[in-house]
DNA sequence: ACAAAAATATACGGTGCCGTATAAATCTCT
DNA sequence: AGAGATTTATACGGCACCGTATATTTTTGT
C-alpha cells in the first residue's frame, strides 16, 4: 500500500491546471486545491514550498508541452510546406485531444501572462518558437522570408484572437482559420 | 467649497481602471481603490452598494465608450470603404488617443469575460457590433456577403491576438495589421 | 516488530479583504 | 448660527487565505 493518498507533485500540478482554466490564475491556491484533492494545505506544503513554486512548475510543464506538441505531430507527418501548415491549422482547431484542454489552458495563461513576470517569459518563449516554425513552413512553400514573417505573425495573432469569438460562436474556428491560411498561400 | 474630497462615482470608476489594467479584474477591490484616491472605504461604500455595483458600471461605461468611439470617428470621415478600413486600421493602432489605454483596458475586459458572465456579455455585445460594421465596410468594397464576413472575423481576431504579441516587440501591431488588411482586400 | 523516514493532518498567528454600523466632519439652506 | 442632509472616516465581525509549527498516521528498512 502506498500513502494514504497518493498525492505526487503531479497531482497537485494537475489539480493547480483545473483551477486555472476554471478560475483564472488567482484561483490556484493552496487551500482551494487541498480542498479539491480532498487532502489538507499540510500535504500540499510538504510537496512545494509555497504557491509560487507550484505555479512555476505549472509554467515550465506548459511550455515544454507547447513547445513540443503540434510541431513535432506536424513534422513526423511530413508533406509540403502548405500541406504542414494546413494540417497544422487542423491539429490547433481540434483542441480536445491535446491535454488540459489545450486552447483553454492557453488562453488562461495569456491572461496571467498580463500580470506575472514568469508567465510572460514562458509565453514569449511559446510565442517565439511558434512563430520561427510558422516562417519555416512558409519558406517551405517558397514564400518570400519577409511576407513569411508576416504572414505567420498573422495567422498566429488571429489563432489566439479567434479563440474567445469561437467559445462565444461568433467565428468557426476551423472554418475561419483555414480560410485565412488559403487566402495567405494564395497571396504569396 | 465641495465636500473635503471630491470623490464622485466617476472617480472610482477611473480608479477602477487604473486598477483594472494594473492588475486584472481581482485587483477592482474597495479596499484597495479607497488607498489609491486616498480615501477610506467608507465613502466607497456610500456612492457602491457593494463591489459588483462599481464593476457594472465599469463595464456599461466602457461598452458605451468601445461601441461609439472607432466607429463615428471612422464614418464622419467617410470615403470608401477600402479607405474606411485602412482609417479603421490606423485609428485602432494608435492606441494613446483612446480613453483608459483602450487596447489596455480591453485586454483587461477580455480576460475578466473568462470569468464573468456580465463582461462576457458585454464583451460579446461590443465584438457583435464591430464585427458587424467591418461587414458593412466590405461590403461597401464589393466583397461577397459571406466572404466579407470572414474576412471581418480575421482582421477582428488578428487585432484582438497581436495586441499581446505587439506589447512583447513580436509583432508590428500597424504594419502586420495593415499587411493583412490588404491581402484581404487583394483577394476578395 | 520497531525505529526512522515519508506523507498527511491539525492548529496557529497574521494579513487583507468584505460589508455594516456607527461616528465625525462638511455642506446647504434658512 | 443652527438643523438637516450629505459625504467621509473609523471601528467592527466575519471569512478566506498564507505559511509555519506541530501532531499524527503511514510506509520503509532492518
Amino acid at each position: 500500500m502506498k500513502a494514504k493518498k497518493d498525492l505526487t507533485p503531479d497531482a497537485w500540478i494537475k489539480a493547480g491546471f483545473r483551477a486555472l482554466t476554471k478560475g483564472g490564475h488567482q484561483a490556484i491556491r493552496a487551500e482551494a486545491l487541498a480542498r479539491d484533492l480532498k487532502a489538507s494545505k499540510g500535504s500540499f506544503y510538504w510537496h512545494f514550498g509555497d504557491v509560487a513554486s507550484l505555479q512555476a512548475q505549472m509554467l515550465e510543464q506548459w511550455k515544454a508541452e507547447a513547445s513540443e506538441a503540434s510541431i513535432a505531430a506536424v513534422e513526423s507527418r511530413g508533406g509540403s510546406g502548405a500541406d504542414k501548415l494546413r494540417f497544422l491549422v487542423e491539429i490547433v482547431t481540434g483542441d480536445a485531444n491535446e491535454p488540459y484542454g489545450g486552447l483553454l489552458v492557453e488562453a488562461a495563461i495569456r491572461d496571467w501572462a498580463r500580470y506575472n513576470e514568469l508567465a510572460a517569459a514562458m509565453v514569449n518563449e511559446v510565442n517565439i518558437l511558434r512563430i520561427e516554425y510558422l516562417e519555416t513552413l512558409f519558406r517551405e512553400c517558397g514564400t518570400d522570408p519577409t511576407v513569411g514573417r508576416t504572414n505567420s505573425i498573422i495567422l498566429y495573432s488571429a489563432l489566439i484572437g479567434m479563440e474567445a469569438l469561437a467559445h462565444a460562436g461568433l467565428a468557426d474556428l476551423r472554418k475561419d482559420l483555414r480560410s485565412l491560411l488559403e487566402t495567405l498561400l494564395a497571396s504569396a
